[in-house]
RNA sequence: GGGGCGGUGGCGGAACAGGCAGACGCAGCAGACUUAAAAUCUGCCGAGGGAGACCUCUUGUGGGUUCAAGUCCCACCCGCCCUACCA
């Protein structure tokens, strides 16, 4: 035990101390160690905005106390840190405070280091990586002239935000409220289009709805799920117009081709200036202006009113020649698909009402009265559980306003009525027997073919059954019914009609008939299209990688070498907005030589989307100094994949989806391996203000971690931080919440530092204590694997009580005492590394705790002899007894009976039954 | 409109496989120490009833399953987040 006299806690002296020793040391230094399992933590890399946020100590903190702990469990790990360091923040800082975007970012890198070391966190920072080094974004750079030789980069005409009067493009952030207008001076945006670089994301669409061999939480599964978006398969069918221009359409529904009455081109559509007749001129002008103002929430409203206009234009529809006028409106999106549709209004409900309003032709070519099953509502017979019996069997389903609604094809009825009967309790089969059944639809003829149909349908129905009282219910029942929907709008199984040679197709075979027809015809050819958008790589700023990539007159486009890369960033640059990329401007910097043919040619002049660069510094991590290549290989076959990745939720959209499609194309292109990048994901919630609102300097309820750590150290900050909240919900902060931490701390430190009471305490004493030390040890351990912190540390608080106690019981001095101490500071030191390792060096442990086994579970320790039985009667606790571990079912059942509080409570009546769970309890029915 | 997440004391949150609801902490109250305050320590602390041992109620609401429900099933209400005419 130490000599030392006792000294109060005091984090400032402590921290940097400890800091300054474990630099000096390289205690954190990863290596490569083949004899070692490898574990790679990764947590998302800050922006250099300038201060270090007090979200990002708790994205951080916890990654890194469970990244010791990992380490502790004899794991070599990585824990890597650098910065994302391009992007637009820097050029509005420069612009704002006229000092240079890079001079601003480093600064606040230098800042941010500074801060980062003082959580005292295992970083590695011989490793990190910053993305606007030249010798990161060289590889950047490298990547994309991978991806371009891989066919996996390609230009493409896209509109971006335009500010006329600050002649810029703005980015989406920049562009504000719901009249669009720039950030800066507040005219309002329009749109233009420019020539730019796209990677082909949508290549990867399938495979990145697979998660199957990756731990991702459900809710970033389904936020990519559903962003990525399903599958739809169909057919790409070329129009031609009167002049001859192809417009190219995307249709789920190649067999409704015949019923195309009208065409819909997006308002942006760059043909629409051409088909446009002069007498149309002036309200599709004024339209397609309306249009661009509105924002596409706006736009895209799906209870807004349809609004379009005709373009004079008309077009030939392939498959029989006719002629069909061509229109324009903003129900269809330049961004999705071919930003042209056919309208085929008889069996689509948007096109539908569009052709309502303008009373445009409706031509219905699907029969879709063949093929339903009877669907039947069920009359209330809920205490025989009839319906659930038919739903188990997953026929029938409840609607919202308690119907039942089942559906049985026809020669089956039988079969299920019987069936049911097994999920039927005994005695109550007559009922149903004779319960009502109302059917609806009993082959009755129908037309399915539009909203009309709905109304035929109720009429019928209230002929049929008046307690079927509300038409939207029907509706919904018919919608919500999947099989419904699909009858209505995508039906397989509707007969083609009115459809040339093609009348009489089994809709289950008409897609594909048509689709091979079409590519016979050279008219079409069949498709996937999904939700996702290939990935737009350019950014008209400059700040960023440039790409690099060489117009040449006479060879076109020309990627740098290799050798060649980095493209270097100038530095003398205006970086004020101009109207042009800045890069453009720059005197010199555009004009090189063509690598092929050695003539003038021209740079690219855009950069790249930041997410470029953070899609793959985990790679960088593990060799930032190396030059063959973006990563060293034998780095990354050690390191590889990514074991743990931590951060927010908001990335699960774009980084998320950025960063495995990366990998991904790298993979096919020989660069990576595996199927995945990162193997296990979890998400932090948000730390909130102390009003429960997001923190932000204009509510001024912003919290520095500064102050905090000079007010209570950065052990104490950690500790607050995984112990306040639900690690993934978060939540608001509390500045008297982190009082009772410090409390905890200081406890900690004088329980173990302050001298007790040495004694001689009893065997059951002692036992009980080591059972609380193992039990506690137990719970922690698997709190750590499962990322529950905040259990970690209410549990060293409970057990600090107890150690407390011991103090003053006799245990002091004891070796269970001392084992005690001993796990206790090995289970803090992930959470509070330098208290943890002050306290370990003072008792004589040898240095450093923090390279110290996790202490072992003592199975035999957490062994109870005695347990709490406790006693109840009809399910209410009315008394507990102290009884052997080991008690038998008999002799529990025989202490509850006699038990006198049991006996009051039983009032007399006999045990109809006792029951017994082991260890826990006994319930006595009476 | 679609999807997701959540709802437990005054507050943040515990409750590991359906088995003692409210661990741990904050705030509050009372006491000890102190001339006093702070700090520290001890005790109390969901609601109602009772002098009391105790009793009743209680996990957003209403049903259901079960010997037993915060936990499982059904419906509904509220809050937050994401997404949105996907052809």
């Amino acid at each position: 035990m130490s000599e030392q006299p006792f000294t109060p806690y005091n984090p400032a002296e402590i921290e940097t101390r400890w800091q300054t020793q474990w630099e000096s040391d390289g205690l954190y230094q990863s290596n490569i160690d083949y004899n070692k399992p490898k574990y790679y933590a990764l947590t998302m890399l800050p922006y250099p905005s300038g201060d270090l946020h007090i979200g990002h100590w708790y994205a951080m903190s916890p990654s890194d106390a469970r990244a010791r702990y990992k380490r502790m469990n004899g794991y070599n790990v990585l824990f890597p840190i650098g910065f994302d360091a391009f992007g637009l923040p820097a050029e509005n800082a420069a612009i704002r405070r006229n000092i240079h975007p890079k001079e601003w970012t480093y600064a606040n890198i230098a800042n941010m280091r500074r801060q980062l070391r003082s959580m005292g966190a295992m970083f590695d920072w011989r490793r990190e990586a910053v993305s606007s080094d030249p010798e990161y974004y060289r590889w950047t750079q490298w990547f994309f002239s991978q991806f371009y030789k891989a066919g996996l980069a390609y230009r493409k005409l896209s509109p971006v935000d335009w500010c006329p009067t600050c002649n810029t493009t703005l980015a989406r952030e920049q562009v504000w409220g719901d009249d669009r207008h720039c950030e800066r001076c507040g005219t309002p945006v329009i749109k233009k289009n420019l020539s730019q670089w796209f990677f082909r994301t949508t290549k990867y669409a399938e495979e990145l709805l697979s998660y199957e061999t990756i731990d991702w939480p459900d809710r970033v599964r389904t936020l990519q799920t559903n962003w990525i978006g399903n599958r739809s398969e169909g057919a790409s069918v070329n129009f031609q117009t009167e002049h001859g221009d192809v417009i190219e359409v995307f249709t789920t529904r190649p067999d409704t081709l015949w019923g195309a009455t009208f065409m819909v081109l997006a308002p942006e559509h760059p043909l629409v200036p051409k088909i446009t007749t002069d007498d149309r001129k002036a309200e599709v002008v004024a339209y397609q202006e309306q249009a661009t103002r509105l924002s596409d929430l706006q736009r895209e409203a799906a209870d807004k009113e349809k609004t379009g206009t005709f373009t004079g234009g008309y077009a030939i529809n392939p498959v029989n020649g006719k002629r069909i006028p061509i229109w324009i409106a903003d129900y269809v999106m330049m961004s999705y698909g071919t930003g042209a549709i056919m309208a085929v209004p008889a069996h689509d409900e948007r096109d539908f009402a569009f052709a309502l309003k303008f009373g445009l032709p409706i031509q219905p070519v699907i029969d879709r009265t063949d093929g339903l099953t009877r669907t039947y509502i069920l009359k209330n017979s809920v205490k025989v559980g009839f319906e659930q019996a038919l739903a188990k069997m997953g026929v029938a389903y409840q609607t919202n306003d308690s119907a039942w609604i089942a559906s049985i094809p026809v020669e089956k009825v039988d079969e299920y009525i019987r069936l049911a009967q097994n999920f039927i309790q005994p005695g109550y089969w007559n009922e149903v027997v004779g319960s009502q059944w109302v059917f609806i639809f009993h082959d009755q003829t129908i037309e399915w073919d539009s909203v009309e149909t709905a109304e035929i349908i109720l009429s019928r129905c209230q002929q049929l059954e008046p307690t079927v009282r509300k038409f939207h219910t029907l509706m919904e029942m018919l919608w919500s019914n999947e099989y419904y929907r699909e009858a209505l709008y995508h039906s397989n199984y509707g007969t083609m009609i009115n459809s040339g040679e093609f009348s009489g197709t089994p809709g289950d075979r008409a897609k594909k008939v048509v689709i091979e027809w079409l590519e016979q015809k050279a008219i079409g050819q069949g498709a996937v299209n999904y939700r996702l958008r290939d990935w737009l790589i350019s950014r008209q700023r400059y700040w960023g990688a440039p790409i690099p990539m060489i117009y040449c007159p006479k060879c076109g486009i020309v990627p740098v070498p290799d050798e060649q890369l980095p493209v270097l960033l100038p530095d003398d640059i205006e970086w004020r907005p101009t109207g042009e990329s800045p890069l453009k401007l720059h005197p010199t910097w555009r004009f090189t030589t063509c690598p092929k043919c050695g003539e003038k040619a021209e740079r690219e002049t855009d950069t790249m989307d930041t997410f470029m660069c953070s899609s793959w510094y985990h790679l960088r991590y593990l060799s930032p100094q190396y030059d063959q290549g973006p990563f060293d290989p034998k780095e990354y076959d050690y390191w590889m994949p990514v074991d743990t990745y931590t951060g927010g939720i908001e990335h699960a959209n774009m980084h998320l989806i950025y960063t495995r499609f990366f990998h991904k194309a790298c993979r096919d292109i020989g660069i990576t391996k595996g199927l995945e990048p990162m193997i296990q994901l979890r998400n932090q919630g948000m730390v909130l203000g102390e009003d429960s609102e997001k923190m932000s300097k204009s509510r001024g309820n912003v919290v520095s971690p500064d102050d905090l750590v000079k007010a209570y150290g950065a052990d104490v900050v950690r500790a607050y931080l995984m112990f306040f909240a639900r690690w993934e919900l978060g939540g608001p902060w509390s500045s008297t919440g982190i009082d009772g931490v410090m409390r905890w701390m200081r406890r900690v430190w004088a329980a173990i530092l302050e001298p007790g009471i040495q004694g001689n305490p009893e065997a059951n004493l002692i036992k009980a204590f080591r059972r609380r030390v193992h039990q506690t040890l137990r719970n922690i351990t698997r709190d750590f694997e499962t990322f529950e912190f905040n259990t970690i540390v209410s549990g060293l608080m409970e057990l600090l009580n107890e150690l407390a106690k011991a103090k003053t019981s006799g245990l002091y001095g004891s070796p269970a005492w001392t084992e005690a101490v001993s796990i206790y500071i090995r289970m803090l030191a992930p959470v509070a590394p330098h208290i943890a390792e002050e306290l370990w060096a003072r008792l004589g442990y040898p240095y450093s705790v923090h390279t110290q086994e996790w202490p072992r579970v003592d199975e035999s320790a957490t062994v109870q002899e005695e347990i709490t039985l406790v006693l109840q009667v009809n399910g209410k606790v009315r008394d507990r007894l102290v009884v052997p571990a080991d008690i038998s079912h008999d002799e529990a059942r025989k202490a509850a009976l006699e038990n006198p509080i049991v006996q009051r409570f039983l009032e007399g009546r006999e045990a109809r039954q006792v029951i017994y769970v082991p260890g826990k309890l006994v319930n006595v029915v009476g």
